[in-house]
DNA sequence: AATGAATGAGGATTCATTCAT
DNA sequence: GATGAATGAATCCTCATTCAT
């Protein structure tokens, strides 16, 4: 009689396993039309087990576009404590981290994620708002309000509207998903162009 | 007891209010979670009546997406032929616009839509590729090229990547889409601390 | 203004026409299958005028199949009054004119259609028992005893199973419907064959 | 109230009942007619496990009609190969065989069906060509030859349209499936008249 | 009388979830 | 724990029938 493969291991590893999963087939075909079967396949394992792990699909959804976000911030929160860096290296910083933590990753479709599910799902938005919207405004105003006091800014009134330097950012991930296919964004071009506008030229005017 | 009216209506108005209707569901709760029944009841229709005018679902949110864009570019075009107006005020313009058309519009919603159902529907991001993205950029490129060369830019490169200049209206949306609720985004600001960071100050090179 | 073509005309015609309708459609596609805009339509009038002369889908179907059959049968029945003709002539007779009148018509779906849809309709299987076979099987029965008595059949038997008779007739249907597009069935031939079997040499062994 | 018992069963028993479940259903209401659920209700299972089963109606309903023909030719098919055995007896147990086989099981409603659903699935009309009629109009060809060689037939015509043959049994079917509720058909005396009709008496050529 | 837009009941199919093995 | 067959609620879509014009 054929042995059925039963694998048991680490419950912590096949919840990062179907986490995966479920990461992938959401990313590519969003929350409804994602079925538990396809996660399950995804993660090489039967459509019941996933339910061992996630009381529902639900469930499922939340725990992993919140469990995905996290670390992200770590780093640049760390650098900005050093006041002796100018505010564009750590902008700078920001965005290489950005472009290699998020774009160039499957993270990248999180923002397609979020936005097209929040309605649907207000915690996990309200969840985005606390913990990581909150959290990089306000490393970016204290970073801003540095650069504005130094006279590093061109216009120090981009200091109250942090948002403006996420801008950028959105717009590349936004691109790459929806029209990358077409024509290709140099994202590092977008970057560097934006920031040579909001900064004033290092070496100033000597 | 609510009395079953038979309204019988001309066909072209009775095809905009599906529309209008099937555009507040799908807005709301996107693709997959909105129910064919969700819009003819919106509509205040009977659920077969939607399919007089459209195939199925499917059709419905494609006509549906790709009827709603087009008019939005139409006047900013016009305004750039006229070479004496300064770039500042033609991308101001452009900002205004969308202010009053887009972001202020229900149409606010449409982003999320393309972004969400996108990869599902290639057609519809190809549509707003070649409709809209590619339009405007070709706008954008003209002005800031016409900017650069008179020394209207702080930073020249951004003729490169037009892109840029769509970044913060972007955010705009996004902004409104997720948390607005939970914080306020002044928009005003966020497209002026830009507009004063792109362009040299107005009396500038006197 | 484009005027509505609303053509009038007379009842009995109109009805005709619905009736020619639906049986091509029915003998097409089959009851449930066909819609009543098909009928319509191939009718060359519009959905809601079918209803003018026919209550309901059902009905439709009844009258129609009821209606279609009667006439075949008053040829063969006359002919047999005339005591002097063999019964062979009679029964090559009944082959021709089925044959003319059913096989090479579009009435030899009827069958099918009868076949079909009995279990759902009694009513149509009682009519056609009542008013087509009971009338064919005592014509059938009385030529084939005056043949028996005069010594035309091979096998008197024959006398008390008139269906064996109508037999070759059913196979030349069900052939036609079925198989004629896969092997030819010459009709001529079996209906050939068979009465030869059936009768005596006419000329007998002189 | 009704337990709702979630039973399991091997795979190839379960595919069986809803085959036969399937036939009934449709030999009684035809393809349209039928439901989905009618046949799960009959099977004693839920709509659903239809689907586990089948891709879809037209599938269920293809599959049923082909395999539920095969296995009857085999039998007269190995008889024929005896030469000894006169052809009247080898028809005469084809028409045992028929009667025991088909008239007398939920079989006799496959004609109706194919008849019926023919027009609307080819597949299975071509399938009962190639496996049914085309072997069996072979057999008969060969066993009526030799009967023509012998003189065993009153008409050795006959030979040359072996479908005049399965004649009788056709109508023993249809009147079985239309009339037989009005009157009875004696298909005992109906196949020996037309035996008697077809072939010479046993002890004929002393 | 004729039309065809509107209605809504009905049926095929899908898929989240359960549970016997 | 793991499996996947079984379940049935939910949703798309069709089409017989009605009725305002």
């Amino acid at each position: 009689m054929a042995e059925k493969k039963r694998e048991k291991r680490d419950p912590e590893q096949r919840r990062a396993e179907i986490l995966a999963a479920a990461f992938a087939c959401f990313a590519e075909r969003g929350f409804a039309a994602t079925r538990m079967e396809d996660v399950a396949t995804r993660a090489r394992i039967a459509k019941g087990t996933v339910y061992l792990h996630f009381p529902d699909k639900e469930r499922l959804f939340i725990e992993l576009v919140s469990g995905i976000a996290s670390p992200i911030l770590g780093e640049v929160g760390s650098v900005v404590l050093n006041e002796t860096i100018p505010a564009r290296s750590v902008v700078s910083m920001f965005y290489s981290l950005f472009k290699r933590q998020v774009l160039e990753t499957e993270r990248r479709h999180l923002l397609r994620l979020i936005l097209a599910e929040g309605p649907m799902f207000p915690v996990v938005t309200e969840f985005y708002y606390r913990e990581i919207i909150t959290k990089g405004l306000s490393i970016l105003r204290t970073v801003l309000a540095r650069a504005a006091a130094r006279g590093e800014l061109r216009n120090p009134a981009v200091a109250d509207v942090p948002q403006l330097v996420m801008a950028p950012a959105l717009m590349s991930i936004v691109w790459a998903t929806l029209f990358e296919g077409y024509e290709h964004l140099d994202t590092e071009k977008l970057f560097d162009a934006f920031l040579d506008t909001l900064f004033v030229a290092e070496g100033g005017t000597i």
